[in-house]
DNA sequence: GAGCACTGC
């Protein structure tokens, strides 16, 4: 119990950085909870099932399922009303998915040709137009928003804003100096033409200081124009766009060389966000409200928080209403505030509040933030639960949990009785599990009237949430955000990594104080783009501002993550390079400007050929108007689009498919089915996955109760270890492209043979021997954070059969013997070399694979596999793989595959090496 | 010859 509170307590420390920081060592506590849920799923999962009616079963089981949606689909269509709606709903959104994927290829050919034409035109243009143009630092602005259609009025107000901004930066640079941390602009930025005169004065100074810059120069060197020729042709990818810089006096810090005709046009399109009460105020008033804000008492902070404007409204409509609809946008403050009010109102004397959050970390920095505001212990009057770690006492009336925290306490208490509210945030994500939890509670809350729901969301969606939950009230309470100007290319960028890195240059030598943040879709691009602006930064030699380069991805060892929320420098800027973690993960203070290409890789998966794929795939609407807030958190912002509007308009989608729609249900029904929720036909989604999906998941899943019946318990221990390893899937080696004959190396030494599952068991006992060793993992570039994890996984697995009462017993490990266990579980992924020696060929399902190269085996020759997963990337991969003898799928799964699905390779029916060791290991298989 | 977005139990 203390090791779980000092456990607990530690993660607190990590939640207040906003970072979990893997320096820590970690306690293993076990939660009663999961545990009991987890043996609960065991049970029904390990039923004995006997080889025929299996068969049988899952016939005539897969024949009702048909007939059960045939039936409900013929009663949506008689009926009227709600159902009808619900069919109409889900048939739109069927249909809109084939056409989509039917279309998304030719359009993305039509578009890249019209991108191609449009821009070598648009470089023509350039070519006359560069003849014409002098300098370049007091013309910035106007350079990178050039257009036409700015009256004479509006192009002068523009001169005038950047001149001031500049000013107004410099002053900023100042104040910095003394306080690190954001500074928001004087008043001088939004009323420039009260201070024209110093503005120009100001702006002469400027001139002057880059003129003089000439002079102790005497213009860049050879090597430096050799530099910056090198660096065009080699790594631009617009390189052998346009010639050396030639236009503009010799000498000065030019824009125009730099870019080398390369800029990029944007048009200002609209203004984003913002709130009325936030535009209005100058950013004098809002620095004073700053100041003022951290100088109060915690209850002032509270009170002056949007929220609680609605705190009297607020609970009026909840007495009225059974079920609220919740919309605040970012900043108001309802997370922290909505369960404190209920709270004070009284209505935890009749049960606890619950507040359901998509991520940990979020789970644990509200609940501290809300103990500290009730002033109470965190853990007693306020808690949290999530995996491995329950931070609650009996004491606790505010709990605030991950969604799949809720979804588990649901074995252990189906109708929620502790509970007097449960409030399920962030509803708009849309994760797997809010959606989940979204059927469950809406039954719950009929047959307990006296259970409160508030389904709290920001501005998408109300509507639908609210005619899901039968036309629920929907409540609505304004954030606090800044401006965001959004600006849009005015022509398609041909290439868009080129583009950020022409960007985020434009930005730097143009723009006011303020980092910038740029969406990229992988490690791969964020690598390349990082080498591409480091190279230029370089050709820019030191006369440029400092450009400070930071990657963020899942993957980065945290080390490297942390370097993001180190306060950037005064006179240099910091640049982000990250994937959609940065959308709603993690925040990163002082960001002002942000880049967004457009795209992410988006994971799907097709029931049919049981592939998921992992692609680059167009943002949707929501997608980059959340990327685009993340400029407005601190101040007011930009957000530059690569992309025209016409693009922003027509093709991007309004919303993302939900997570639900595109996964792997097998887990969900077999979460559902503990609950005792057979009938996933009727199931209440609020958007529901296709028949296929579930029809897919369902057999997926009686498939498994039989290999987990030949897993024989003396082999435990090392199978769990490979199993919590592979939880942490594919993120346990790190590979960086600047170190990769380094990490490569160090991998093949960490190798073993017959594949990926003894090299991550291999892995894990290296681990052990060094005692849980960082230093160990960092020089075998293994990620630390993903071995800790296993670790908690491992240890909880251990404890679930504990639980069910598997004794334990470690034995030394038999190659041979894991390896057939591993078969037993895996048997329906079996795949064997075709003849080519090229490719594999799935079987059963006959579908051509490739051994994904980050696999120990992608280079060995192997005739039989079993994979962990197939994935759709580049290729089709299969990923996690292991050698197996394919006389074992007829041993270990003899219901499944038979002699003659395994004729024609090499080693069937030969003994094998070690037909010794695998006989007298026999036993621990069956 | 070629590579793994992000959560969560």
């Amino acid at each position: 119990m203390s090791s779980s509170r000092q456990q607990a307590k530690r993660r607190h420390r990590d939640a207040e950085q906003g970072w979990r920081s893997d320096d820590d060592e970690y306690d293993y506590s076990g939660n009663q909870q999961s545990a009991g849920a987890g043996s609960h799923a065991t049970e029904s999962e390990s039923e004995p099932v006997s080889k025929l009616s299996t068969q049988d079963q899952d016939l005539i089981d897969r024949l009702a399922f048909e007939e059960r949606l045939r039936a409900r689909d013929s009663a949506a269509t008689r009926s009227t009303g709600e159902s009808e709606r619900d069919r109409r709903d889900r048939e739109a959104a069927q249909e809109r998915d084939l056409i989509a994927r039917l279309e998304a290829d030719e359009r993305r050919q039509v578009l890249e040709r019209s991108r191609q034409i449009s821009r070598s035109s648009y470089l023509e243009k350039r070519v006359s137009d560069k003849l014409a143009e002098a300098e370049a630092l007091a013309r910035a602005e106007r350079l990178l928003f050039r257009d036409q259609d700015l009256t004479e009025r509006e192009l002068r107000q523009r001169e005038l804003r950047e001149r001031t901004f500049r000013t107004a930066s410099e002053h900023h640079e100042r104040v910095d100096a003394v306080e690190t941390g954001y500074v928001l602009p004087d008043e001088t930025t939004y009323e420039p033409e009260k201070d024209l005169k110093r503005a120009r004065k100001k702006e002469a100074e400027q001139f002057r200081r880059y003129t003089s810059t000439e002079k102790g120069d005497t213009g860049r060197s050879a090597w430096e124009d050799e530099q910056i020729g090198k660096g065009q042709l080699r790594f631009g990818a617009g390189a052998g766009r346009a010639g050396p810089g030639s236009s503009g006096p010799a000498g000065l810090l030019m824009l125009d060389d730099l870019l080398q005709g390369e800029d990029i046009e944007f048009v200002l399109d609209q203004v984003a966000g913002g709130t009325p009460a936030a535009e209005k105020l100058t950013p004098a008033e809002i620095a004073a409200q700053e100041e003022r804000h951290r100088a109060r008492t915690i209850r002032e902070q509270r009170e002056s928080l949007p929220a609680f404007e609605y705190r009297e409204e607020f609970l009026r409509v909840m007495e009225q209403n059974q079920v609220v609809v919740l919309v605040g946008e970012t900043g108001s403050g309802k997370t922290t505030q909505i369960p404190q009010f209920l709270h004070e109102a009284g209505y935890t004397r009749r049960g606890r509040i619950g507040c359901t959050q998509p991520r940990r970390v979020a789970a644990m920095s509200v609940a501290k933030r809300v103990s500290e505001e009730m002033g109470t212990r965190l853990g007693q009057e306020v808690g949290y639960s999530i995996r491995f770690e329950d931070c609650t006492s009996d004491r606790t009336v505010i709990k605030y949990m991950t969604d799949g925290m809720l979804l588990r306490e649901f074995m252990t208490e189906p109708d929620l009785k502790s509970y007097s509210v449960m409030i399920i945030d962030e509803a708009h994500e849309r994760t797997l599990h809010t959606d989940i939890l979204f059927g469950l509670v809406k039954d719950i809350a009929r047959y307990r009237p006296d259970l409160k729901l508030v389904i709290m969301s920001a501005t998408m969606d109300a509507d639908k949430f609210s005619r899901f939950f039968d036309d629920a009230l929907i409540f609505k309470m304004h954030g606090r955000r800044f401006p965001v100007d959004i600006y849009y290319t005015k022509s398609p960028e041909a290439d868009y990594l080129d583009a950020c890195v022409v960007t985020t240059l434009q930005i730097h030598l143009t723009q006011g104080r303020g980092d910038i943040l740029v969406f990229l879709t992988g490690q791969e691009e964020i690598e390349t783009v990082q080498e591409n602006l480091q190279k230029r930064m370089k050709a820019l030699g030191p006369k440029a501002p400092e450009l400070i380069i930071c990657p963020i991805y899942a993957n980065l060892p945290s080390d490297m993550q942390n370097k993001i929320f180190e306060p950037t420098p005064a006179g240099s800027r910091k640049v982000v390079l990250a994937t959609n973690i940065a959308e709603t993960s993690i925040t990163i203070d002082g960001i002002v400007f942000v880049i967004d290409p457009g795209f992410s890789k988006l994971n799907s998966y097709n029931p049919r050929t049981g592939m998921s794929s992992l692609l680059v795939t167009p943002c949707s609407r929501a997608m980059v108007n959340q990327r685009a807030g993340r400029a407005g958190r601190v101040g007011p912002g930009k957000c530059f689009r690569l992309y025209t509007r016409w693009s922003y308009e027509h093709e991007l989608e309004e919303n993302t498919v939900p997570e639900i729609q595109r996964t792997n249900l097998g887990n969900v029904v077999l979460l559902l089915k503990s609950l005792g929720i057979d009938d996933l036909v009727n199931f209440d989604f609020l958007d529901p996955p296709t028949p296929e999906t579930l029809i897919r998941a369902l057999e997926q899943v009686r498939a498994s109760p039989v290999p987990s019946r030949h897993l024989h318990f003396p082999l435990a221990q090392l199978i769990v270890t490979i199993c919590a390893m592979l939880s942490v899937n594919s993120s346990v080696f790190y590979a960086p492209k600047d170190r990769k004959s380094e990490s490569e190396n160090a991998r093949l030494a960490l190798t073993r043979p017959h594949g990926d599952h003894m090299t991550l068991l291999n892995v894990w006992n290296s681990w052990v021997e060094t005692n849980y060793s960082v230093q160990w993992c960092f020089e075998n570039f293994i990620q630390y954070r993903s071995m800790n994890h296993a670790r908690d996984v491992r240890d909880q697995l251990l404890k679930l059969l504990e639980r069910v009462e598997i004794k334990l017993v470690s034995n030394e490990e038999d190659d041979i013997a894991i390896r057939k266990a591993i078969t037993a579980g895996f048997f329906y992924h079996a795949a064997q070399k075709n003849i080519s020696g090229k490719d594999f060929r799935t079987s059963k399902s006959n579908q051509t694979v490739l051994i994904h190269p980050s696999s120990t085996l992608h280079k060995t020759p192997v005739e039989w596999v079993v994979y962990h997963e197939l994935m759709l990337t580049s290729r089709e991969f299969m990923r996690q793989v292991t050698e197996i003898d394919p006389t074992w799928l007829v041993e270990v799964a003899p219901h499944y595959y038979s002699g003659s699905d395994i004729t024609g390779s090499e080693t069937s029916g030969k003994g094998f090496h070690g037909e010794k060791r695998h006989k007298s290991s026999g036993s621990a298989l069956r």
